[in-house]
DNA sequence: GTGGTCTAGACCACC
DNA sequence: GTGGTCTAGACCACG
C-alpha cells in the first residue's frame, strides 16, 4: 500500500506526509474519512509509532487533516490546490533543470525525449482529477 | 550577490554548491577562470573554511571544477558529450521533477506548457559578462 | 585489525576507506549489516568522529555502503550489473597499474603471469565469517 | 617531450620524478649523461624552478642521479632493478583489483578484455629492454 | 600564497 | 541512540 524508502535520504515522516498528502489531493482519501490508527499504520509499516505521530501531527499543522481526541484522524474538508508560493518553486525548478540540460549540450528535442521517458516511468498517476485547472 | 541562509534546512555547503553551479552554467564563470580562494571566501561570506573546502569539494567530484594543490581551483572545460553519470544525474533530476509536479496535481499538459515557458526564458541568458560576483 | 597509519602518506580517511571496502569486497561485511556507529568507531580507533564520518560518506558516494539517518550505515546489497561509474574506476585503476608494471619495467607477459597468480590466490577468499572485525 | 598533467593529482614534481626515472631505466638517459639544467627545463616546462629542484633532489636521494656543483645533474650509473618491496606492492594491488573486479561480478574474461584495452591504451611502452628478467 | 587533512567540540534532525 | 552539518583552529604539502 505504502511504499516508503528507508533508504531515501527524505526522512521516513516527511515520505509519508506527502504520499499521505497526495492521497488527498487525489481525492483517495474523501473529506471526514476516518485514516488508519497510529498503532496500525506502524505494525502494518514496521515503523516507529513515533515517526507516524510525527507525520500526522505535520499534516494537521498544514491543515490536511485533523484529530479528535480519543476517535482519531480524519482527513480536512478544505481544498488544497497548490498554492502560488508552490507554482513558483516548481518553475523555479524546471528553469534550473533546463539550464543545466543546456550546459550538458542537450537540445530540446534530447530534453523532451528523457522528459517522456521519465514521465513514464512515473507510475501510479492519478486521472480522476479535475485536471486543466492550471493551463495558462 | 551571494545570498545564503544559514537558518535554511538546506546545509551551506549545498546552498553554495547551487551558486556556483548557477554562475558556471550560465558562463559568468567561465572555463579556466580561478575561482576565489577557499580562505578568501570564507572570510568574505563569513563562513568557516572547512564549509567552502566541502562545498569545492563537491564541485569537483560533480565535475563543474577542478583544483591544483598549491594553486587554486579552477572552472572546468565543459565536454559537450555529457557522462553516462551526469546524464544520470539530469534524469533522476527529472523524475523528481515530475514526482513533484504530479503530486501538485498538474497534468503532463500543463507540465508541458510550463516547460515550454521555461525554455523560451532560459535561451539568451547566456552572453553578458558580471563583475562583482561573489561578494555577500 | 584495523591497522592505521596515521604518520602515512595516504590519508586516514583514505585507508578507512580501503580497509572497509575490503571487508565488503570479501564478504566479511554481508549486505545489510550494521557498520559500526560513526562515535564508537570514533573512539575504538581514537580517530576524531569527522573523519570517520568523511570516511562513510566516500563509501557512501561509492556505492558500498548506505546511511539511514537516526539508524546507522550499512552495506549495500550488491547488484550484479556494475554501473558505468564503477566500471570506469576499475578501468581507470587497471590503467594505472599498468602504467606502474611497465614503469618498473615489466613486459606484458611479466603482468599477466602475475595476474594469473593473484586471480588464482584470490579465489575461495570468501566464505568463512570472522568476527572482532573492528578492533583496533 | 614531457608531459606533464598540471591537473592530476599527482603533484608536478612527483610527475617529474617518474617520467625521469622511466628514461633513466629504459636507457634513453644513459649512465654519466647531463641531465637538462633547472633553468633550461623550467622554462621550457613552464614550471617554478623550485619544482624542478624538487624533482632533482628526490632523484638525487633515490640514487637515481648525483649531482656536480657548479657543472650540472648527471644520471647514475648503478642498476636500477625494481625492488622486492615494489613488486610485493605491485602483486598486492593486482590483487586487490581483481578482488574488486570479481565483487563487481566480472568473470576472468571480463578482466582480461579490460585488461587488454588498457594496455593497448597504454602507450609510449619501451622495448630496448632486456624483458623477461621477472618471468618466474 | 594555495588546497588538503585532521582535531575538538558543538548543535541539529531523525528514529 | 543514530547520522549530518558547522565552527575554530591547527598543521602539512605544493608551487
Amino acid at each position: 500500500m505504502f511504499q516508503l524508502d528507508v533508504r531515501s535520504r527524505k526522512p521516513i515522516y516527511e515520505q509519508l506526509v506527502d504520499k499521505i498528502k497526495e492521497l488527498i489531493i487525489n481525492r483517495i482519501l474523501k473529506p471526514d474519512e476516518q485514516l488508519p490508527s497510529v498503532r496500525m499504520l506502524s505494525s502494518q509499516l514496521t515503523i516507529n509509532p513515533n515517526t507516524i505521530q510525527r507525520a500526522y501531527r505535520e499534516l494537521e499543522n498544514q491543515g490536511y487533516i485533523y484529530s479528535i481526541k480519543g476517535k482519531g484522524n480524519f482527513v480536512s474538508a478544505i481544498e488544497h490546490m497548490p498554492s502560488n508560493e508552490q507554482l513558483n518553486d516548481l518553475k523555479k525548478d524546471i528553469r534550473k533543470l533546463i539550464a543545466e540540460a543546456i550546459y550538458l549540450g542537450l537540445t530540446k528535442e534530447d530534453l523532451y525525449v528523457l522528459f517522456d521517458e521519465a514521465h513514464h516511468q512515473t507510475k501510479g498517476v492519478k486521472k480522476h482529477n479535475d485536471s486543466g485547472k492550471f493551463h495558462k
